[in-house]
DNA sequence: TTAATTAAAGATATATGTATCTTTTAATAT
DNA sequence: ATATTAAAAGATACATATATCTTTAATTAA
C-alpha cells in the first residue's frame, strides 16, 4: 500500500503525538527505537515532515527533539500522506489509467470506487490525535512488541 | 497501490483475455499499444506472467503471441498479483507492523480491517474473465481512450 | 564564551523499479 | 533446409527508494 518511508512516517508521527509534548520533546533515538525503524532513515523522514512545520515540529540543541503542536495533532492522518507525497494513491485508478472515470471506467472501477471512498474517509476523518489516544489507552501499538 | 509493473500486468492480462484466443494470439506490439504501456517493459512483464504458464500462455514464431487458456481466464484477478509478487499487499498492516493482529493491533487496524477484506474479496471473487467480459460489452476500458 | 547536545543538511552507498536494446531460441512457411 | 517471425533471455541504463555516515547549525548549560 505505502512505501516504507510512509509507514515509518505514520508510526513515528503517531508515536510522537502520543508520547511527546512541547515541554518533553522526543529524540530521534527514542523514536526510532520505539517504532522499530532505522534511525538515520527515520531522521530524514522526520526532516521532511518538519518542513514548514507542516506536521511535526522540532528544535535543536540540548532538550531539543520532536513534538506535535496541539494544532498539528488535530490534522487528519492524510496530512502525513500528503507530506510524504503519497496521497495521490487515494485518488488514482487501481489499474493506473489516467483517464479512468465514471464515464470511462476501468474494469475494476465500480467495485474499487467504494473501497477508495472508505480509504479516503479513514485517512480524512481520523486525526493523528485520535489514533494516538488509543495507544495511551494501551489498546493498540505502534511497534513490534515482543509478543 | 500497485507498482507500474503490476498495473501493466493487470491491463495486459485483461486485454489479452478479452481480445486473444488460442487461434488468434496477440503480439506484444498490439498489446502494449492497446493498453498504453512501454512495449519492452510490458514484454518483460508478460514473460513473468508466462512462467510455468501460470496466468498467460505464449508461443513463439509466426502467428505466435500471447493468449489465455479457458482455465486461466477463470483464475481470480489475485493470480496476477501473485505472479507479480505483490499480493502480500492484501494481507499486510497499513503501518508496516510485522506483529499487527487482532490481539496486538496497530492504531488503524480496526478501521482498515474491513477495507482489506473488501480488497481481498474484490481480487479473489472477480475472475479475469469477468473483467474482460465488460470490455467486450464496451462499458469499461483498459486503456486511455482519446476522450 | 565555551562545550555539549541534538536536529538539519549534505554526501554517499546499495537495492529495487522502470525501461530499452541485443542476442538467442522456437515455430512456421517457403 | 532456409528464411522469417515472434517471444525468451540476457545485458545494460537510468531513476527512485532505502539506508547510513559526516559535517554543519542551532540551542542550551556551564
Amino acid at each position: 500500500m505505502f512505501s516504507k518511508a510512509t509507514e515509518y512516517a505514520l508510526r513515528a508521527t503517531i508515536y510522537i503525538a502520543q508520547k511527546g509534548t512541547e515541554e518533553n520533546k522526543l529524540g530521534i533515538k527514542e523514536i526510532a527505537g520505539a517504532i522499530d525503524s532505522p534511525q538515520s532513515f527515520t531522521a530524514k523522514i522526520l526532516q521532511a515532515l518538519t518542513k514548514d512545520n507542516k506536521v511535526v515540529s522540532s528544535v535543536r540543541g540540548p532538550n531539543g527533539g520532536f513534538f506535535l503542536t496541539e494544532k498539528a495533532k488535530k490534522l487528519p492522518v492524510r496530512s502525513i500522506l500528503q507530506a510524504m507525497g503519497e496521497d495521490e494513491m487515494l485518488e488514482k485508478c487501481v489499474m493506473g489509467l489516467k483517464q479512468c472515470s465514471e464515464t470511462q471506467p476501468c474494469p475494476m472501477h465500480a467495485q474499487y470506487k467504494s473501497i477508495k471512498q472508505q480509504l479516503i474517509k479513514l485517512f480524512v476523518t481520523k486525526t493523528i490525535q485520535q489514533l494516538a489516544a488509543d495507544i495511551k489507552d494501551g489498546v493498540v501499538f505502534v511497534t513490534n512488541k515482543k509478543s
